[in-house]
DNA sequence: GTTCTAAGGACGGACCATCACACCTTTACT
DNA sequence: AGTAAAGGTGTGATGGTCCGTCCTTAGAAC
């Protein structure tokens, strides 16, 4: 290092990696439709739930009307939105929901990417959810944990409340756009979860992580909360690599 | 809870909020003066560095030509860039930058959430290096830390150091996309930070949590190094804290 | 000193996403 | 029958982005 101060060129060049990286800039449409069909397959918006009202909805998401109709108007054909007109009438999630596609090569191959993603995005939420965590809002998890106890026979259900349970975690941070970074996250990995098989054991050995995570939650116990989660986590992302072509 | 399975009405608002959120979509001219201002703000492009030729940085960058320009000639206007033309030139960041411009009111208005998102992505990605971070990458950031204790005196230098490690961090996980995190992160904590006065005590003893919390990391250690890096950061938290008005 | 060349600088046309606004159609409630 | 609330449709304007082309500058090579 022969300049003091000045980073070293080899210290530079990972970083400008990402510095330089393509920037993909979604559109108004694009970014709406990825909403919206995330919290549908989610289940955050169930199957027969009425949405607001368009020109509600497109004041709420800071869009004009006829950028959110082709948002809606492209749910619609894909099948996961269908609307009725006149009075008493809206736009509501369709019942029962198409069939989810195959995951598309680009997530497949992007797949250690997404977890790791996950990884950092819930973990962190973890432990800010131990640092602050309403003991009310606990409550409702824990709640949620025991109602997903009777859904191991049902793995779509189960992962329905899987998702309200992460989710929720990250609402006990308090912070909005960390619920948005969740949410994503969630629906990345909705693709490739669909690729394993779930059988109940599994499942309950999951849920009973759920059980020690929101433990230690609730002893404000973030070291253990990260732990927790991580190992949890690891779960899905070790199933997955053996099921993936080795890179 | 009446129907099985169905979500209360109550447990779907929170998350809804997220969902219906406004949708702000950057401009591929906004997304990139935001990178690359971020970029030489943090100190990743150090003043004097020369940028890649136009033609080939909005290839790397995937915008058209006349889109970068308009960013770098923003840049420019803002003092952060200059450009010399004929053989030989190119665009270089300004030597000596210009002043940091204070902080605007939103930015103010939302810094708890700003430091909210830190946490959770610092804090995941501390877990995802202590899982799999390669010694050699350790070793350069022990080093910056030993580098760190000679700039105590000198804030702005220390400053640049300490995003160089957090970044190096994150660029330890191997993942580009946490990389890319960290830096929007310390970029919108960038104008907060310079709003607190940091005597040379401080500094060192925030020095001294890099240093444990590499020890932690080095070991393998998730859970500390979750409790590690909480703890960094709740320092400049509480800082904040007593400056900003009580929201 | 002339020529070459690599760089920034400027312009124009085409395309497309988005917007605002006005209007139509359906349907249930009053 | 009328009204209100909802989705459905159309149009023109605006602005961001792209692509291609040409100009200007100034160091390097000869």
């Amino acid at each position: 290092m022969s300049a003091a101060g000045a980073p070293s060129a080899l210290d530079a060049v990972a970083s400008l990696e990402a510095v330089f990286a393509p920037v993909e800039s979604l559109t108004a449409f694009e970014e709406t439709v990825e909403r919206l069909g995330t919290a549908i397959r989610l289940g955050l918006l169930p199957p027969g739930t009425r949405l607001p009202a368009e020109r509600e909805l497109c004041a709420r998401l800071g869009i004009a009307r006829s950028t959110l109709r082709q948002a809606l108007v492209a749910l619609g054909q894909s099948g996961h939105l269908r609307a009725t007109r006149g009075r008493g009438g809206g736009t509501f999630v369709s019942d029962p929901l198409p069939p989810a596609s195959p995951p598309s090569p680009e997530l497949l191959a992007a797949w250690r990417i997404t977890c790791d993603e996950r990884m950092a995005v819930e973990v962190g939420i973890a432990v800010l959810a131990a640092a602050r965590a309403a003991p009310e809002k606990l409550d409702a998890l824990d709640a949620l944990v025991l109602l997903i106890d009777d859904l191991l026979e049902d793995f779509p259900a189960y992962r329905q409340a899987d998702v309200r349970l992460h989710v929720g975690l990250a609402e006990a941070t308090g912070c909005a756009r960390l619920v948005t970074a969740m949410t994503e996250v969630q629906g990345a990995m909705t693709g490739l979860i669909t690729m394993i098989a779930h059988p109940p054991e599994v499942l309950d050995s999951s849920n009973d992580q759920h059980r020690r995570l929101l433990a230690a939650i609730r002893r404000g116990n973030e070291a253990g909360a990260a732990r927790e989660m991580a190992e949890h986590l690891r779960g899905t992302e070790h199933i997955l690599a053996g099921l993936m072509p080795p890179s």
